[in-house]
DNA sequence: TAGATTGTTAATCGATTAACAATC
DNA sequence: TAGATTGTTAATCGATTAACAATC
């Protein structure tokens, strides 16, 4: 590996940086101004290894003996997940999910503003949900362009959910996030990150079946095997 | 390890589940009679022997020199997901997500049906979305019980949110999808799924800024390190 | 039968945990 | 200073991939 070179960061860990990022900032609330490897990886059930492994995948953030500065630490996570820049985001769809995203006041907090909604219902276009004016979805594309849209959401029904993407492939966003039950493909310049609702479900699903099948399994086994099985090794 | 025990499955193959069930869907859609590991991966962006290693978790599906048949192995990953019989769901929180999820039919036509919604606003309670009535909060207990209701789905403030689920400790509820941005927690007895946006708009915007990120850690490495780096093997 | 493809064991790869010298 | 806790290297664990005998 040459000079400058950093190894790439694995989604594991991306996927843990929200949870620090949340827990940080609930100590800050409280004013807790020091924390160490070992307390943030009781709280949110990590070990103390891991804990130091993840933040030194972007830096030197601690300090011995003391361990890390929640504010320094609070504000170092934000950067590494880009909530230093404000990002405006538009929603296509104005439906009931599209509207209940409008809603959601956490997004803004964290510095993500909605501009606008857009959706092809001449019902829906005209009116407001919350201050968030709804468009006609010609203007899609004149819109994210002209205001310098970020980031794209998509809430409208699947069999639509390509043709937006289609459209915002066009555009200068540089994120989706799908929230329609398909993979859409942007092109290789746009992130896409999706939100499989029905496979959340399934997964609640077959883990309230688990136990249950694990048994049967057991059972089947026992069957095919005999009844005692001499271990492997 | 004794007869007819089994080993934990992990959580990376339970994810990957529904996309199974979900391709031999739409194989079947088309038709499709059988389907090699192979073919199944190439669709999937899975290798071969992964798809062999993940379904050998839960039986012997397939047939040497055949490959599996499509509407077989559908079957069975059903079955594992728990699909092969109905869930019975209430929706806790008749907002925004809440109606939104109500009108969701793709629920419906995996066997989870939405049987109420209940909620405290009183000028709520009363009306229907689509065909889902809305009942007042403090009938929840009594209908869920009474009803044999499976999943309760938690759709209201942050706020509210752990009291929901404390009263669902209470019933016979045997899982809670969480659509809070919190941590509920349920007693050892309900599986508790949660869905936090957040984290994943979170993950989409690191992910927008992760080129630039690295930029700034290779010129600091660069820096630190001085400017030929010898690899440590 | 010959070819295809499984189920399963072995090898590899990557992520997590443990250990510890460095140092505040 | 002595105690605490980091950053980092080494060891362990688990998941993915490769290989191949079994067999349809």
């Amino acid at each position: 590996m040459g000079s400058g070179e950093v190894k790439r960061v694995s989604l594991a860990v991306i996927r843990r940086l929200p949870k620090y990022h949340k827990c940080l900032g609930e100590l800050l609330q409280k004013n807790v101004e020091r924390v160490s490897s070992q307390e943030l990886g009781r709280i949110l059930g990590f070990t103390a290894s891991q804990v130091r492994q993840d933040l030194n995948n972007f830096g030197e953030f601690g300090q011995q003996g003391y361990g890390y500065n929640v504010e320094q630490l609070y504000n170092e996570i934000a950067k590494i997940l880009g909530l230093n820049t404000e990002h405006k985001m538009v929603i296509v769809g104005a439906g009931k999910l599209g509207q209940a995203l409008a809603g959601y006041r956490d997004f803004e907090r964290h510095g993500f503003k909605i501009l606008a909604m857009f959706d092809v219902d001449p019902h829906l276009v005209g009116s407001k949900v919350r201050d968030v004016p709804v468009y006609d979805m010609n203007d899609l594309i004149y819109y994210v362009n002209e205001n310098e849209v970020d980031i794209a959401v998509i809430a409208v029904p699947r069999e639509r959910a390509q043709e937006v993407a289609d459209i915002l492939s066009k555009t200068l966003v540089k994120g989706i996030w799908n929230f329609a039950p398909v993979e859409v493909d942007a092109g290789p310049n746009i992130i896409v990150e999706n939100v499989h609702l029905l496979d959340s479900l399934l997964t609640l699903s077959y883990r309230m079946n688990e136990s249950k099948l694990m048994e049967r399994l057991a059972r089947k086994n026992e069957k095919k095997t005999g009844f005692v099985k001499i271990p492997a090794e």
